[in-house]
DNA sequence: ACGACTTTGTGAAGGAGGGCACAAAGTCGC
DNA sequence: GCGACTTTGTGCCCTCCTTCACAAAGTCGT
């Protein structure tokens, strides 16, 4: 079965959710120079059962040797090409606020082919200052970047009232993912992949969990 | 049915994940002065069908109105208490870097009832510093600040290298609910809940679907 | 007071995903 | 070369969600 088969055919979102995880603990093994994993052992290193990751691997083929285990450079690259890690990917940054400036200042971007290429902001006050090395430049920037860097995902850093609107511009540019950190439900046509990160939910969804054990201890300690 | 009752019976993983969206979604409505609100509407607001909605909500109750709809500040009272934001959380950043700053400058915290109350590192080069506001402290105030402070959540933004060790510092201080910024895997005790965000592992994730896209496009178009 | 209408709450069906367990397939010692 | 051993790949089951569809329950106009 080749990568584009394994890659047509559905690989189930929750298996595709874990592929990094997998590619991250395959990575640290190369660096301590480790040539063969058992699905144990990755399975370990990357949190979940072996069932699964073995289960998640066959999705992309069949990349394992029985009674050894899988070549950890091979199935790193592997991985990579079923994620579409083999090319670069352009980045932009909508949004130079605080949260905005301290994305483009981060360096996990660069780690898997992910360059940031612009950083963008509606606001003309703050276009031209310089942030990480880069010169804040405004949203009509985006066609070109798009036509001719190959600008490919756009990461949404604007206060939420104006995360609807970087969305249907990044969309209308031709842009069809999107990593959201503002605290609102984007719109977008089907064709669009929108993810959304959110400190505020994930906190809420803590705070339950630790609101829930104290109730129980209380009612049945 | 109380609230106490059904927050001992499981409400889903999956429907506590969506309560923080209809929250969101209620307290902008009651924002522009909307009294009452039907499922469709909310559900249109908060991204999800009306049939979820309305199967997420009967978990915690039964607070509509047949014919009518929900009342929005009934509705979003419930949904707090149910997600335990009735108190305040105490929250630890741990890790002093430019994630670490960024997110202690974050003004989102303070908008649902988590204070940071106390900023920390390991890194004596740091401690005592000022930032946004407040001195950077050394991990071993975390006994006294979980004791005397109630500190109950514990955001972790060091490198990955540091991370694991981080969390068990938390760990053994009594803290039971971890956010893990760093991109690793944390291992820690069943009675403790660990969430995780990752800008990479999203960037991978919208890196699969551009990819697989222009694959199927190449393929079929 | 009553009937038409609206919208909730929920049983039941359908689907996706995770775990178990084992046959298949390969290695390694002798 | 062969048998014992290891580890993968996968069929099957089972659980948890999501969606559907509708009875129950309430409102509102007359």
């Amino acid at each position: 079965m080749s990568t584009a088969e394994a890659t047509r055919r559905g690989v189930p979102d929750a298996a595709v959710a874990r592929l990094p995880g997998y590619l991250r603990a395959l990575t640290a093994l190369a660096g301590d120079d480790v040539a063969s994993v058992s699905s144990e052992e990755l399975a370990a290193a990357a949190g979940v059962s072996s069932a699964m990751l073995r289960k998640d691997l066959s999705y992309l083929g069949s990349y394992g040797v029985r009674g050894v285990g899988y070549d950890v450079g091979r199935l790193a690259s592997e991985i990579a090409a079923a994620l579409g890690l083999t090319q670069d990917w352009p980045v932009a940054i909508v949004g130079m606020g605080n949260l905005g400036r301290a994305l483009a200042d981060y360096r996990g971007f660069a780690e898997r082919g992910f360059r940031v290429i612009a950083l963008l902001d509606h606001d003309e006050r703050v276009i031209g200052e310089e942030v990480a090395g880069q010169r804040i430049r405004p949203m009509t920037d985006l066609e070109a970047l798009v036509r001719d860097d190959g600008l490919a995902i756009g990461v949404i850093a604007t206060p939420p009232a104006g995360a609807q609107a970087a969305c249907d511009r990044l969309v209308a540019a031709g842009v069809r993912s999107v990593l959201n950190f503002a605290a609102v439900v984007l719109a977008a046509p089907e064709d669009v992949t929108v993810r959304k990160v959110d400190l505020s939910t994930e906190l809420q969804i803590l705070a339950f969990h630790g609101h829930r054990g104290a109730v129980a201890e209380a009612v049945a300690p």
